[in-house]
This record gives structure tokens, C-alpha cells and sequence, in this order.
DNA sequence: AAAAGCTTTTAGATCGATCTAAAAGGATGG
DNA sequence: CCATCCTTTTAGATCGATCTAAAAGCTTTT
């Protein structure tokens, strides 16, 4: 009778432990954890025994003693580089959201869209052991990245941007929404169009900006009158002028999200110009705003909730099967029409 | 020499450890981890040999093991009640820079308001090893909530909303806000005022309603004309009329958040009337859209970045110190005043 | 009654770090 | 030259779970 495990004396007041479980259900270590597994392998009078016991004691699983032994510690990294922004935290939200319907965490980072800082973070992930992570690369990532990533062997998926086309990716096709955009103004009659940007440039950057000129220059019209607007909120409206600048004078702007498209609403408005008559406008995005704002916003719906919730599918897949080929899902846009596009006949008038 | 420490023949392919990087530097396991957790007990010389191999071999810190033996996961636990809101996310943003600057990760949770996901959600987090937790409680959360958080004896700091005086909180001074908001419309000769609200009922709901009658009552105003907008962002425009179906017709009002400020103000220009001339409007929060507005919003503003970096630092002071006696950070409002104000003077012109 | 085949339970090693208590090495003092 | 003290290093136990391989109990077959 070897057995001394129990030191029940001088107790120290420390956590109830799956040994506490066992012994008050007087069963062994490994039985009480195949019950908190749901092993199918334990039998139902035991099981129901063990399961009293964890209630009486009032015990709480430890998932990091587990994970050490268990190689996985049921969390997901995931990396932003900004949390400001309503439209990432909607992403997240998304996430989040299928994350802990997987009965998984998120932890949280914010890489400020600074390589420096993304590698940081993705250092501490790994040492925090996630299962894997949903990054939303820097702007400036350089193309060594993805190699790395391989090397340490971290399951990833890209959201929004990506840098490589051997992992998994789940974004908006953002040419498409340029393309249905164009078509909207250009059915109008509208033959002048800015598009107003901002911002880090990456790949959703490029494939905008390509979507824009590849559907203007297919209807012959002049794809090369991009704007580019100030990155801070407050001082968009103050740069509506730049739209007029050049010898071309459009009649109407496409913006590259909605934050600048709300900011030239003012700013045009401030110009003496009626958006909706007298000059028309589309965003990118559809954030709530769009609804409230007047005239309502025609906007290209983006829904980053959603991207968000494939994007944790993915990983998710992943994780059960890491030999999956890389796969990408890119959401189609849809044209939000509203009130701020007017065809050009009636500016006239 | 019973040292059998190395099967090097056959190494399985898994992670470089301690060990591997304390052989490698031709020290003990001991003395590697002091030199990880930069101990001054290491002589100089045997620190670079150790922080050499360690380069060498491309060693990852397994903070997993760590915790388990040292009872610090360098993790805190975050629950906010929904991430779609910008609000929150400022919030978050805020708690995350802290955090992060001490070390530390946040692990999200959403527990979308509701008791039981909220019960949930903190039950995972102590499975998680939080060292500690940021709860924005939910609007029903029991009162015998904080009782619960005592017997598990976790760090907890409420933001935004408090169900507790005993334990730590970082919010706003909504009430103050109220009385500035109050008191510059009543500065304007502003006397029949409303105050539009919705949302769940939580401390924070509770503070600014009292603080609009406070504020009503002091100057012998009717305090009593509160009506109630509907939750969802798209449904607040055309709420707007509900306004003036009593028998005070009111010349200005305060919204509740800047949310339903934006769609009063599309709804009363929806009505003909004009805002910043024949009506006022002071929004809550002062979000970045107040700026791009037109007329610009007059906000009472809140800073969510700063009340996170409150409640985190908050937090960080309390892991540091768990006999320190609770605390209450509560940050004063500012009135920032632009264009949705008029005097009832010039409304009448 | 022994063998074979299930189902259920278990002892003991293990994951990768930290912690304790003590040993080893070097300098100083009597 | 040995005792004392200080600095640096270390062996081995430990945290709380999981995993492996085998044992213990049952039925069912032969």
C-alpha cells in the first residue's frame, strides 16, 4: 500500500485539482480526466459519480496545465493593426463570434500596422501557444514573412490583405465592388469620376485602385484621376477642393471607404455643392452611418462581420486538417443604392 | 553518472526547450531560466553563452509550462457586451495598448449583454488562468455577481458600468456631463429639453438619467420629457417625430449617445427642421464623426481610449497589490461645443 | 473451467518551465 | 591553512493535466 498521495492534514488552501475530483469520487487520476474529456471509454454510473464530485468541490478545469501536455491550448491569435477603426472591430466581432461558438479564445493584438510591432506580437503569440492565428498583415510586410511563418510551422490565415498565396485568405473582392461602382455612375451618364483614397497602401489598396482604373478604361473613360485625401478623420472635408484641382472637373467621386466618404459629404456640402444633385458620390464599406447620414449614403457593402467569421472558419478547418491546401474565400460586394447619386441630366437642370 | 538527460540519437522532431538551449550553452536547466527571466544572479559571461544558444537554436519561451509552475499566465481576461459598437472598441483599444506595454495579452470575450453568456464567458476565463479580468458587466448581472467573484478570489475591474463598490471601477462622470449639457442649452434660453435614450438599463443609464433631472430640477425645468429611440441605428430617423407628441414641445435635446445623435439629426432635417438654427442638439461621447457632420455635432465627449487605459492600469496596479482597497477612476466629461446649437432667440427669427 | 474478447479503470511517465535548498567556487580574514 | 562569507550554479521536486500501455472485471466461447 504505497499510496501517499494524500497529504489531507495540512491541506494548503490552494485550487481544487483533478486529484481532489478523483479521490473524493474515489477514482483515479485518469478517470476523472477521461470524464472531463467526455470520453466515451467511462462508464455511466462512474462518469455521473465524478461529475457530482466536480460540482461539490466546485472545481475549475485548468486548460494550461492541459495544453501542456495536450499540445494545443484552444486559442487563436488574432492581429490588427488597428482597433479604432469601426471596421476592423466589426471583423474581430465576426471572429470572435465563430472563435467561441468553437469553444476556443481570442487573444487580442494590435500591430499598429508596424512590421516592427507585428513581429512583436507574433512573437508573444507564439510564446503564448496559440493554436493559430488571423492576421491582418501590416501594410509594409515584407515578403520574407511568409517563410517564416512556415519555419515555426503556425497555422495562419490572412484577412482583408495578403501577402502570399500559399495561405489561406478570406477578404472582399474589392475590384468587383470598384467595377459595380462605376457601373452605377457610369449609367448615370457620368463620364468624369474621381476616386478619393487614403491610407497604408497594401493589396486591398492595389486591387481597389486596379478595379477602379480596369473599369473605367473599359468604358474608354479616363481612369486616372485619384485623389489622394488625408488620413485623419477631421481633416477630409477640408480637402474636397483637391477634387477640382486638375483640368478634368469630375462630376462624381468614388471614396475608398466610408470615413472619407462621409468627410467629402461635408466638405462638398461646404463647397456649395448638393451631393445627390448637383454632384454625386459613392462609398465603400456601408458602415450604419451610411442610413443616418443625409442624403443616405449609396455605399458598396463590404460586411467585415462576415469576413471576420470566414476567416475563423478557415482556421478552424485548418486546424482539423493541417494538410488542406491553401484556400482562399473572397466575398462578393454588393451596390448599396441610396440617395447620394444623381444621373447627370438632372445635374444639369 | 547517472546523467541520461540526452536521447540525442533519435530526437523527436518537437520543439526546441530549456533544456536543448541549457545544453547547448553548456549550463543546467536552472540557470537558463534565470538567465530567460533576466535573474541578476547569473554572472555576465554564462548570460551571453546562455542568450547565444538561445538565439542559435531559434528558442521560443513556452509560457504555457511557465504558468503552470509560477501561478502568472501574463494574460487578462476582457468582456465587453458587444464589439460591434465603437464605443467599445475604443475601449478595448485603449485596455490593449496597456497591456501590451506591461507584457501582458488580452483575451476577448463577448458576452452580448446577457447574463448567461456572461457566466459563461467567465467561467472560460478561469479555465484560461486569467491573472485577472476587465468586465463591462452586463445590464441584468445578479447581485449576487460580486459575491461570486470574491469566493474565486479573481482581479476583476468594471469599466464603464459598476454593480460594486467593492471592487475597482474606471468609468465617467456621466452624471457632470449631463449638467454641462444641460447647462448650455439652458445658457442658450433653451427651457422645455428633452432627453433621448435607449439601450439597455445599467449603471451608466441610470447615472445620465439622474443627471439630466438633477440638472432639469436645479433650474426649476420640467425633468421629465425622456423618450425612449429605438435600439436599432437604421429605425432612429424616423423616431424622430416622437419628440413632439406630447404637450411640451421641446426646442432642443440631448442624446443619450452620439449614435442616436447622428439619426435624430437626419430625422428632424427629415421633418424640416433645421439643426443649429430653428432646433438644438448635443450628442454624448463625441465620436469622430461629430466632426464631419453637417452641422457639426456639439458632444459631450467621453474618451473610451482613456477610460481602457484607466481600467487597465487599474488592473495592472491591483496584480501588483491584491490588499490595495478598491478604487474608483472616474473621468470628467468635456463639452465640445460646434454647430447643432442655436440660441431659442435665434431660433425664433 | 480455461481461453478469448470486451469494456472500464489505472499506475506512472510526461509536457516545459520554476522553485527550493544546497553545493561549488572564489575571495577574505584570522 | 582552514573557517567564513559571498557569488554563482545546480539537482531534483513540482505545478495539473494527458497519454500510454497494461491491468482488472465482465461476458461469451470453446
Amino acid at each position: 500500500m504505497p499510496s501517499e498521495d494524500r497529504p489531507s492534514g495540512d491541506r494548503k488552501k490552494s485550487r481544487v485539482t483533478l486529484l481532489d475530483v478523483a479521490q473524493h469520487a474515489d477514482v483515479s487520476r485518469a478517470t476523472a480526466s477521461l470524464v472531463i474529456r467526455k470520453s466515451p471509454l467511462v462508464g455511466a454510473e462512474t462518469r455521473a459519480r465524478v461529475e457530482a464530485a466536480m460540482r461539490e468541490l466546485g472545481y475549475v478545469y485548468n486548460l494550461g496545465a492541459a495544453r501542456l501536455r495536450a499540445e494545443r491550448s484552444h486559442t487563436v491569435g488574432v492581429v490588427v493593426p488597428n482597433l479604432t477603426n469601426p471596421f476592423f472591430a466589426e471583423l474581430l466581432s465576426g471572429i470572435e463570434s465563430v472563435i467561441d461558438a468553437a469553444g476556443m479564445v481570442v487573444i487580442l493584438a494590435n500591430s499598429g500596422d508596424l512590421v516592427e510591432r507585428q513581429d512583436m506580437v507574433m512573437r508573444r503569440m507564439r510564446e503564448h501557444g496559440v493554436d493559430g492565428v488571423i492576421l491582418c498583415p501590416a501594410a509594409a510586410t515584407g515578403t520574407d514573412f511568409p517563410d517564416r511563418i512556415e519555419e515555426w510551422n503556425l497555422p495562419l490565415v490572412q484577412a482583408l490583405r495578403h501577402i502570399s498565396d500559399d495561405m489561406d485568405y478570406a477578404g472582399v473582392d474589392y475590384a468587383a465592388g470598384m467595377h459595380q461602382a462605376v457601373e452605377h455612375l457610369a449609367s448615370l451618364g457620368h463620364r468624369i469620376i474621381a476616386f478619393a483614397v487614403h491610407g497604408p497602401i497594401h493589396s486591398a489598396y492595389h486591387e481597389r485602385i486596379e478595379g477602379f482604373r480596369e473599369a473605367m478604361q473599359s468604358r474608354g473613360l479616363e481612369p486616372d484621376l485619384i485623389v489622394r485625401v488625408p488620413d485623419q478623420t477631421a481633416q477630409i472635408p477640408g480637402s474636397a477642393s483637391l477634387l477640382f484641382q486638375g483640368t478634368a472637373k469630375p462630376t462624381a467621386v468614388i471614396c475608398f471607404n466610408d470615413v472619407i466618404a462621409l468627410g467629402l459629404v461635408a466638405g462638398l456640402h461646404d463647397l456649395g455643392l448638393k451631393v445627390g444633385e448637383s454632384f454625386s458620390l459613392i462609398g465603400f464599406d456601408d458602415v450604419a452611418e451610411a442610413e443616418v447620414v443625409r442624403p443616405r449614403l449609396t455605399s458598396v457593402s463590404t460586411a467585415p462581420v462576415s469576413i471576420g467569421e470566414n476567416a475563423a472558419k478557415l482556421l478552424l478547418d485548418r486546424l482539423s486538417d493541417p494538410l488542406l491546401p491553401p484556400r482562399k474565400v473572397v466575398k462578393a460586394t454588393q451596390l448599396h443604392i441610396r440617395q447620394s447619386c444623381a444621373s447627370v441630366g438632372e445635374a444639369v437642370l
